[in-house]
DNA sequence: CAATTTTTTGGTTGTTTGATCAAATCATAT
DNA sequence: ATATGATTTGATCAAACAACCAAAAAATTG
C-alpha cells in the first residue's frame, strides 16, 4: 500500500513474472536442444515473445544463464536442506540427504537437465568452466554433505573414514543415476535410492 | 610394397598424420575455450592450418567430434583394460580398475577435459545428448566394471550387494575427482586413489 | 484524461559461424 | 619432366547469432 511498495521488491510485479516466464522457457529449451543450440530466439520462440524482450529483462545471454543457474540451485538446495534439517541424528540426516537428492532430481528431470547443460557449458570471462570453479561457497550441497559426515564422526555415530573421499563417492553415486541412462533404465529410482542408502549405511558403520 | 599398400590402411600416411594433428588441436581447443567456443577457425588457428583443411579431412564438425570422442575412449579404455587384465583375482582387477582410471585421467587432464566437453555437448541428429544415449556398447568402462563385480560375487570373493548401484557408486567416485576442483585441490590423486580403494574394499567385503 | 513511465516489438547492426569452390601447391609414379 | 592425383589455401556463401534502437503499446501516475 505504501508508496515504497511499488519498487520495494526491487522489481515490479509484471517484470518479475516475465523474468520467471523467460527462465522457465530457458529450462525447456536447454532440456530440448541443449546449451549449444539454445539461442535467444529459440528461448523466445518457446516463451512466445520477441528476442528483444529477453534482452530487456536480462543484460545478456550469460546473465540469463547465471540467474537461471542460481535459481535452480536455490530451489533444489532448499528442498534437500529442509528434509535434512528435520532429522536429528547424523545417520538420519545422511539418509535424508541421499533420498531427497534423488527424489528431487527424479521429480524434475528437465530442471536437472538444464542445470547440467549450464554447469558444463557456461564459463567465466576468463574461460574457466563453472564445474571447475566451485568454491565451497558455490557448491552448497557438498558443504552440507561434508558437515553431516564430520558431525557423525565427531559424535561417534560414524567410523573413521576419509571425509572428502566418502563425500565424493556419495555425491558421485547420486549424480551418476540421473546422468547415465543405462542405469536409469535398468533400476527404478526407488530401488536405487533404497540400495544406495543401504550401501552407504554399511560403508559408514564402525 | 604391393600396389595395394598405398591405400591398404584405408588412409594415406600424410592424411592420417594430418587427421591426428587436427584432433590434437581439437583437444587443446576444447580444453582451453570449451565446446561452445570451439569453432573450426579456433581449432584451425591452434593447428596452424586453414579451416578448409579441416573440412577436407572431416565431413563436418560433428564428424570431427565423433571421431575424436571415439579416439579418446579407445585410448583410455585400452590403458585401463590392459592393467585390469594383468590381475587374476576379482579383488585385484577391481583395484586395478580404480587406480588405472584415476591415474590415466590425472596423467592426461586435457584429454579428459575434451572428453567431458564432447560428451556433455554433442547430440545425435534427433537432439539426444550423448551422455544419455550410451548403450552398454557405448560405455565399455561400465560394462567392464560390472563384469568384475559380477565375477567377484560368483566366485565368492565379494559380498552380495546390488551390482548396478555399486558400479555407479564406484564410477561416480572416480568421475567426481576430476570434475570437482575443491576435492582435487584438497586431496592429491594418490591419496584419493588409495582411500577410494580402501573404501571400496571395505564395501565389497563379505 | 493527460502525462509519464514501463514494457514490448519489429527491424537493423555487424560478427561469426560451417560449408563450398576453384585454383594453387605438393607428392608420386611413370 | 610430365602427368596424375592428393593436399592445401584464400575467397566467398548464406544462415544464424547477440546486441541495439527507435517507436509502438500498455500500464501507472497525477
Amino acid at each position: 500500500m505504501s508508496k515504497d511498495d511499488k519498487t520495494a521488491g526491487r522489481q515490479s510485479f509484471i517484470a518479475e513474472a516475465r523474468r520467471e516466464q523467460i527462465m522457465e522457457a530457458a529450462i525447456q529449451t536447454l532440456d530440448e536442444i541443449g546449451y549449444v543450440n539454445a539461442s535467444l530466439s529459440q528461448i523466445a520462440k518457446r516463451a512466445g515473445i520477441s528476442t528483444a524482450l529477453i534482452s530487456y529483462h536480462f543484460a545478456d545471454k550469460g546473465d540469463l544463464m547465471n540467474q537461471l543457474l542460481m535459481n535452480l540451485l536455490e530451489r533444489s538446495t532448499s528442498y534437500i536442506l529442509e528434509r535434512v534439517n528435520r532429522e536429528r541424528t547424523s545417520t538420519g540426516k545422511l539418509h535424508a540427504f541421499i533420498v531427497a537428492s534423488l527424489a528431487y532430481q527424479g521429480a524434475h528431470p528437465s530442471r536437472y537437465a538444464a542445470l547440467v547443460e549450464i554447469v558444463f557449458n557456461a564459463r567465466t570471462p576468463d574461460n574457466v568452466p563453472y564445474y571447475k570453479v566451485s568454491d565451497d561457497d558455490e557448491d552448497p550441497m557438498m558443504r552440507v554433505l561434508l558437515d553431516i559426515l564430520r558431525e557423525g564422526q565427531n559424535n561417534g555415530e560414524f567410523a573413521d573414514f576419509h571425509l572428502d573421499v566418502m563425500a565424493s563417492m556419495i555425491q558421485g553415486a547420486i549424480g551418476e543415476y540421473m546422468l547415465s541412462s543405462p542405469v536409469t533404465r535398468k533400476v527404478s529410482l526407488e530401488t536405487y535410492s533404497d540400495e544406495l542408502v543401504k550401501m552407504v549405511t554399511r560403508a559408514i558403520q564402525k
